[in-house]
DNA sequence: CGGTCGGGTTGAGACGATTCAATTAAATCT
DNA sequence: AGATTTAATTGAATCGTCTCAACCCGACCG
């Protein structure tokens, strides 16, 4: 009710409102009497900083947006935690939003913080395509990619999904494995694109006896694994696949759960191998083997390329920093023992 | 770089910027002849609302806030999810902020959003008295507590935390264990005091031959659980519990990891159960006995409460409304059975 | 024909903080 | 003492939008 302002606190203090802005910003250019005076005032007012006021009188906000493809994916909420590990250190807030997958709520939320003028914006977008985000970033928003390779006109972080892929697909291979199965999301989604192009790499280098087939589903949701893992495990034993990638560890987990409830055996009648390394990926049933992402470095140099741009805009070029991934091995990949 | 301003829209369009300013908030009132022209110079200038200001001007926001413990605990990214739903059905934007149980960082999210001057706070407080919160709430901030009882001061949402202790000791007396631990966190957060009293009474009611146990971490994470569970692992079977309650379903999973790497079985070694019930419960190694909250509904009657008080201050009443936990059981909690 | 009504439109304040040129007071120098 | 520098403080202008009283003008009425 009782929102005080700056004025009020200069009335109480004896002061005018530009000592009361200079207390608060640049506390030592006013003297110590003052100064107490002025603090003794605020604290009694119960006066807080307008922060909107403040931002637009001042023209940038200390706030950056966060956009992700799904909050309830750890792999996201590490990121999330790196970038704001870092924007602690600049007095930054980052606020989290979450795009579920859909372009739409993608864009409601890329409209919010663009009015809402925010500092800049790092996003996961949903589309390989963000001819929004060109027009956002001309308008004057700094954009930054995250785990997604830019098209050039941003800066980006990203991970080589192909070569994660490639890894993978290896692995399997090498553990003896015949037919794989990509299970993954939407094509659209560069990353799945990109993952599942490795593994078909892979593929292809082994020779031709390696056979690859590929299920697909609207999210990448343990639900949709799960789904994808019903119809998996009614399939006769012989055209089955024996071991699946999958474009992350969350399908990974409802393809494990899948397997379980139909009696079938990890990795014994099926190999499963995820992607992110969540932390759950070590807890699960079968600990299971994934491909790591470093996520909180992602999170955090995707914030350190924001801040640069957003310190000198002038002479910033436009960098796109790439990441390796790398394999753990856990119980989930296994060599291929075919049923005697 | 080239943020244009409702004054220039005006001047392409020939008419006034109250005429613009009508277009953008009332455009039935506005001719759809200069209508029409406004929204041409709005696309031919890539012209962009700027909130900041209109919030200035029109005086409160349209962001809450919703401040949580952990959000690295599936259970409040659930929580939120819940929140966002009915938020997005009033166009209200909801900002995730992470105290990640620290009191400093509560305190520094509390600060900004209060200058941001958002509409509300919705908050899971790290420490059960919350004097800030109801200076907060006195200057004008409505606070919504989440999974927290209300000191009376504010509107709360919780679910009965002494119950669902009570419910998950009950549940493993039942099932014949005589020795329990409690794995939980500082007693200074209330869902864990109140989880902790809940299985004590249970214990209480059995007479005398049960016997409970406490350690407790600073924080409720998978990190902490798995100390804990080595510690425990390493006691002689006969001093060990048979079975531990959890105060989250993080810690009961990293306690599973434990006793994994230390050879123990679960349920026969040591049964587990665990709180929240959150997805990846279901998919551990031992599926995990837990004690169920409703979630999304948890965040959803948070932001309801938050709605109504905001749209009529005055005749609010603060309300507390306390749902009802329920017990799922899994593999991890077997009846006990004595080593022979 | 004068008066009234009402749909459209206008433009001058607010909103709350920051900034900066101008002013005053005090301190230092010559 | 008078001149000059330094330190503190002031207050008006500004940021971009909304609001509202005033205004304009054509239509309608008696």
């Amino acid at each position: 009710m009782a929102t005080r302002n700056i004025k009020e606190v200069a009335q109480l203090a004896r002061v005018s409102v530009g000592t009361v802005s200079n207390v608060l910003n640049r506390p030592e250019i006013v003297s110590p009497a003052t100064r107490e005076r002025v603090f003794e005032a605020i604290k009694k007012l119960g006066f807080v900083r307008n922060e909107v006021a403040r931002h637009l009188r001042v023209g940038r906000s200390r706030t950056v947006g966060l956009v992700v493809l799904d909050v309830a994916n750890p792999f996201f909420v590490d990121v999330a935690q790196g970038a704001e590990s870092v924007a602690d250190d600049h007095d930054t807030m980052v606020v989290l939003c979450n795009s579920a997958g859909d372009a739409g709520r993608e864009r409601r939320h890329l409209d919010q913080l663009e009015q809402q003028r925010v500092m800049g914006i790092l996003i996961t977008p949903v589309e390989a395509e963000t001819p929004w985000l060109e027009e956002l970033a001309a308008r004057g928003t700094p954009v930054v990619l995250v785990d997604s390779p830019a098209t050039g006109l941003q800066c980006s972080v990203a991970v080589d999904d192909r070569l994660g892929g490639q890894i993978a697909g290896a692995h399997l291979i090498e553990r003896g494995h015949r037919r794989i199965m990509f299970v993954g999301g939407p094509m659209s989604v560069k990353q799945v694109a990109d993952r599942h192009a490795g593994v078909a790499g892979a593929v292809a280098a082994a020779g031709g006896d390696v056979e690859l087939l590929t299920a697909t589903a609207p999210t990448l949701t343990v639900a949709e694994g799960r789904a994808i893992g019903e119809r998996m495990a009614e399939l006769p034993a012989a055209e089955r696949p024996t071991a699946a990638f999958c474009a992350n560890d969350m399908m990974a987990l409802g393809l494990l759960q899948a397997m379980a409830t139909h009696g079938l055996r990890v990795p014994d009648d099926l190999a499963i191998i995820g992607y992110d390394d969540i932390d759950f990926a070590a807890a699960a049933a079968v600990p299971l083997s994934s491909v790591r992402q470093p996520r909180e470095l992602l999170g955090r140099t995707a914030i350190d390329l924001l801040l640069e741009e957003v310190a000198e805009p002038e002479q910033h070029r436009h960098r796109q920093v790439i990441f390796q991934p790398d394999l753990v091995i856990r119980e989930s990949s296994a060599p291929y023992r075919p049923q005697s």
